[in-house]
Parts: structure tokens; C-alpha cells; sequence
RNA sequence: CCCCUUGUAGCUCAAUGGAUAGAGCAGCGCUCUUCUAAGGCGUUGAUGCGGGUUCGAUUCCUGCCGAGGGGACCA
């Protein structure tokens, strides 16, 4: 919020003072002031002298201080003023972050096949997706989060776990999975209608677990309920014809994705009569566009990243309304000593995210997958994750967070209205206004994170303000001080802000520890 | 061979084209008569290699080297 403001102050001087238009940033930077601006340097002619112009004229603030370092940069220190502007931002109430203005969104993710528990790589798409989901819901859209499930008798997973299931095979099998065939005693010879009750008993088994790592999904998409049964296929076939862009050959049918900027001309429906992939995923598109969401964001592994292409042109070639994203999870591998192993739930070379939470708890496994980028080629040490796992950021910030409560525990006063923070003396405590600075941070955190996607923000953001509370901590004492009420309320919204963002990450804030 | 992703400290990770590349862990020093020492303070230590664009490059372009993934009428 504070800084938008300063954005909207250099606007308006440079609309004033010069005839260009700049894309410049301001960035929340505290070396050399609380926040920093590079649009002297971006404008035309010398920075020096631009930045000088720019200042006299921000000068009026009462917000923030100017000042100029460096080849230009223009630096802002908040003023008083400033800084219970910010806080009253993101104190109120009423207020709410509003970049989503309503709109619908759908996040899907996970979308593991049922032919398995979910492993070490399937915690990342689903902690990733469902933090992200928590952000987009924050900033004011309407989420709704969707699994969908590869549950399709005729698909090649599910007829090969019908195989193992009668004894004809080994694809998929696991000391689980044995039980389970023994469990359900089965009559029936058909490799698909076999694997299909094994894959529902198999998909029962994970929608639990995944309620129990925290995760709520909107829906769980059946692809043999809503596409196979309601014989989506043949329809989006007979469009696909009708529009011209499907075609018969070598007794296979093809889309004409070449046409539009593929290297080539896909199947959607194999010489064998079954429906490809491609099929599955472009009539469940047609369906998700259908709800009408505004976006609709995919989390997909890095092996399907080369069907991101051919998805994308089939959107633009069925000219379905909406935005479509789709995210590309990195896969993990297993370090053994010094091989690096690809999971493969065909070969049952796998560690399950059960056994993780397990080992780890919930807490720090969600930590150590969320303060990753996306894009990290992750190699998966067991023995160093548990060795890490006591030492998990986690805890300090937890931590943080159930000294805050032990104050507000052990404190006479109850009333924690922000106002009196802002009214006081204690903002002249440098420690106080660091931690102050750490929370107008939050919004704009928010706010970055639902823009960019990128979650991981939110743990570095959660461990900074832990940190600027913990030397707080040690220097201002809250209990008996003079400015006891006011410090109370500072301690009360630091916990408040904390606990909010480790909400997003979908991680508890316990009272103590 | 082609395409995508990727290479940062001993290890795990950060860094919207910006200023002196940040954290954590490990290591080495301090620090509990004080609201929780799971804390605080200090310190050692890094951009794979070579070009280019730029006032400025970890970031963009390019070549090489290494890693992961894809290149199926499997998903």
C-alpha cells in the first residue's frame, strides 16, 4: 500500500517534470531507506540530476523522506506519518485486498492417477497448489480448487492395474496394494472394470489423505464419470470434425495443431479406437472453460511439459474464453548415495508423502517444500531431510509466534487497538519501527506473491518478520514497560500478521512450544 | 540430434536488469539474576566456463561443459 503510494507520488512528479512515460519499480529495500526507486536512472538524460528534480518535488510528502545514493537511485525513509498510514492499512478491517475484484479462478493440482499412494513428488504440486490458492483467495478471487482423476476404464494405467490385480502383472504393486487386491475379492476377469475398482478404492484411500495433510478440493473431476459416461469424447470428436480440425489417417484420428504453430499433427484418437490423452485433456478444458472461470490455472509435472504446447493451441484453436496458465512443477529425484533415481510408482521405487509427514510432521514438511521455487530440480535425501527437519525454519517462526502469545498471555491489558501505536512514542524505538516496516510489508507480499505465483516469498517474508519480532524480543521489554498498552498492541498485530501468513502456507500457529 | 528446465557458500535454498549477491544449516567466537536460549550478537565462506547487449548482468542473448525432463497412436 505504502508502496503504491510512493509509485503514484513519482508518477505524478514525472508526469509533471518530464514528457516521458518510465516503467520504473519501487522495491521495499532497507539498506539504504525502507523502500527504493530506480526512475531516475530509467529517465532520459542524466540520473543525477533527474533524481534531483524528483526529489524536490516528492519533497511535499509527508509520507516519507527523499534521498539520492548510488548512480541515481532514489531512496524513501517512511516518516511517522507513513508508517501509521501503513499500518492502518493493514490493520482495518474493512479492508481488503482486492486485485481479484471477484473473478473465478481455478486452480487444479496434484491430479495424481489413481493407481498409487501419493509420493514425495506429488507433495510439491499439492502444497504449492494449495498455498497458492490460499494467496489468490486473499487477494479477493474466487478460488476453487479441482483434482482431477484419471479414472477412465479404458486408459492404459487402469487396465495395467487391472492386469497386476488379477495376477497377470506386476505394474504398480506395492505391499498396500496387495492387501488391497486381497481385500477386494475379486470375480470379475475384466482388466478395465477390475481396474477401475481397484483404482476407486485406491483414489478413497488418498482423498483421505490428502484431507488429512490440510488440503480441501472443490472437486475431484472423474474422468469416467464426467467425460467418459456422458460420452463428452464423441461429442468434442464430432465438433472437432465438424470444425474441420480433426482428421482420419492410418486409421487414427488427428488433430491440426501444425496449423497452428505444432511441429506436428497430434493424435487424439488411437488406430485401436481408444482416446488419447490429449483427447481427455482438451475435453476437460472445453469443460473447465465451460464454468466459466476467468483463469484457470494447471500445475503440471516436468514430463508433461511438452503437452503445454499443444494444450495452449488447443485452447486458442477451440477459441475457449478465459486465461489459461499452466505451471510446470520440477520433478524430484532420490539421491542414493550417489545415483540419482527417478521415482517411478511403476516400479514402486518410491518414498510416500505419508511416510514424510510421518517422519517430519506436517508443519515442516509443508515449509520445506513451500520455501522452494517451482522451478528447483529437487534431489530428495531422506537422511538429510530428517537431519534437516529439526532444524526446519519452521520452528524458529512458530516459535516467534508463541512468544508473542506468552506476552499477550502474561499481560494485564487486554485492549489491543492499533491506534494507540500510532499515537505513541514507541514508533522512535528503531526496533519497533523495523518491525512496524516488517508488517506494512505484508500486503505488498500478498500482493507480489498473487501476481507472480511465486509462493515461496511467503516463507522468506514469515522468517524475516519472526526475525524482526525475535530482536525486538530481546531489547524492548513489553510487560511493565511504560508504553505497555502500546506495545501490546504492536505484539498483538505482529501476531495477527504472523499468523496470517503462515495460514497461507497453510502451516499452524501453535500458542506454545 | 532437437526442445524445455536448470547450474549461486561445504550442504539446503533466496535475490521484480540495480547499489556491498542474501538466509538457514554446518564451522569458529561471544551471550541466560531479564515477557520461552527452539533465542540474540559477531565471524569464515559462493554466481560452472567463455563471449555479447547495458550506465549496471546471478538475471537478457550466444557458444561450450554438467544435471533433470521431454521428443510415443503411455499418461
Amino acid at each position: 500500500m505504502i508502496r503504491n503510494l510512493i509509485k503514484k507520488e513519482i508518477e505524478k512528479a514525472v508526469k509533471k517534470l518530464f514528457r516521458e512515460k518510465v516503467d520504473f519499480v519501487v522495491s521495499i529495500d532497507g539498506r539504504f531507506g525502507d523502500y527504493s526507486s530506480n526512475v531516475a536512472i530509467i529517465l532520459k538524460g542524466d540520473p543525477k540530476e533527474n533524481a534531483e528534480k524528483i526529489k524536490s518535488e516528492l519533497n511535499k510528502s509527508k509520507f516519507f523522506s527523499t534521498s539520492i545514493a548510488g548512480p541515481g537511485f532514489l531512496n524513501f525513509t517512511l516518516s511517522e506519518k507513513g508508517l501509521v498510514a501503513g499500518l492502518t492499512y493493514i490493520c482495518d478491517s474493512k479492508y481488503k485486498l482486492i486485485l481479484g475484484k471477484g473473478r473465478k479462478v481455478q486452480v487444479e493440482f496434484i491430479s495424481a492417477n489413481p493407481t498409487g499412494e501419493l509420493h514425495i513428488g506429488h507433495g510439491r504440486s499439492a502444497f504449492y497448489g494449495d498455498a497458492l490458492a490460499n494467496v489468490l483467495t486473499a487477494v479477493g478471487y474466487k478460488v476453487e480448487r479441482e483434482y482431477f482423476v484419471n479414472d477412465s476404464r479404458e486408459s492404459t494405467q487402469i487396465k495395467e492395474l487391472g492386469k497386476t490385480a488379477l495376477g497377470k502383472g506386476i505394474s504398480y504393486l506395492t505391499e498396500n496394494l496387495k492387501k488391497k487386491i486381497q481385500e477386494l475379492r475379486i470375480k470379475n476377469q475384466d482388466e478395465s472394470e477390475v481396474g477401475y475398482l481397484v483404482a476407486k478404492k485406491i483414489q478413497k484411500d488418498n482423498e483421505k489423505f490428502i484431507k488429512k495433510i490440510g488440503i480441501k478440493f472443490d472437486k475431484w473431476f472423474s474422468e469416467e464419470k464426467e467425460l467418459h459416461a456422458k460420452k463428452v469424447f464423441e461429442k468434442v470428436l464430432e465438433m472437432l470434425k465438424k470444425k474441420k480440425l480433426a482428421y482420419e489417417k492410418d486409421r487414427a484420428i488427428w488433430l491440426k495443431t501444425s496449423q497452428f504453430g505444432d511441429e506436428e499433427d497430434r493424435v487424439i484418437v488411437r488406430s485401436d479406437g481408444a482416446v488419447s490423452y490429449f483427447l481427455s485433456d482438451i475435453a476437460y478444458h472445453i469443460n473447465k472453460f465451460g464454468r466459466k472461470y476467468d483463469k484457470v490455472i494447471d500445475i503440471w509435472g516436468a514430463d508433461h511439459h511438452g503437452h503445454v504446447k499443444r494444450m495452449m493451441i488447443a485452447k486458442e484453436m477451440l477459441k475457449l474464453k478465459g486465461d489459461l496458465e499452466i505451471l510446470i512443477s520440477q520433478l524430484v529425484t532420490l539421491k542414493k548415495g550417489e545415483e540419482l533415481q527417478k521415482l517411478s510408482k511403476r516400479k514402486g521405487n518410491v518414498i510416500l508423502l505419508k511416510d514424510l509427514v510421518e517422519d517430519l510432521g506436517l508443519d515442516a514438511v509443508r515449509w520445506f517444500y513451500l520455501q522452494k521455487t517451482l522451478s528447483t530440480h529437487m534431489e530428495f535425501d531422506l537422511d538429510l531431510a530428517k537431519e534437516q527437519s529439526a532444524k526446519n525454519p519452521v520452528y524458529y517462526v512458530q516459535y516467534a509466534g508463541a512468544r508473542m502469545s506468552s506476552i499477550l498471555a502474561k499481560s494485564e491489558i487486554r485492549s489491543t487497538k492499533f491506534e494507540t501505536i500510532s499515537k505513541s512514542e514507541i514508533l522512535k524505538i528503531k526496533l519497533v519501527r523495523n518491525l512496524v516496516l516488517k508488517l506494512i510489508q505484508f500486503s505488498e507480499v500478498v500482493e507480489d506473491t498473487a501476481k507472480d505465483y511465486q509462493v515461496h516469498r511467503l516463507t522468506t517474508y514469515a522468517y524475516e518478520l519472526a526475525s524482526e519480532f525475535s530482536q525486538f524480543y530481546r531489547d524492548v521489554k513489553v510487560i511493565g514497560s511504560e508504553n505497555e498498552k502500546e506495545l501490546i498492541a504492536l505484539v498483538a498485530l505482529t501476531r495477527n500478521i504472523l499468523a496470517k501468513t503462515l495460514k497461507l502456507l497453510g502451516i499452524s500457529a501453535p500458542e506454545k512450544m
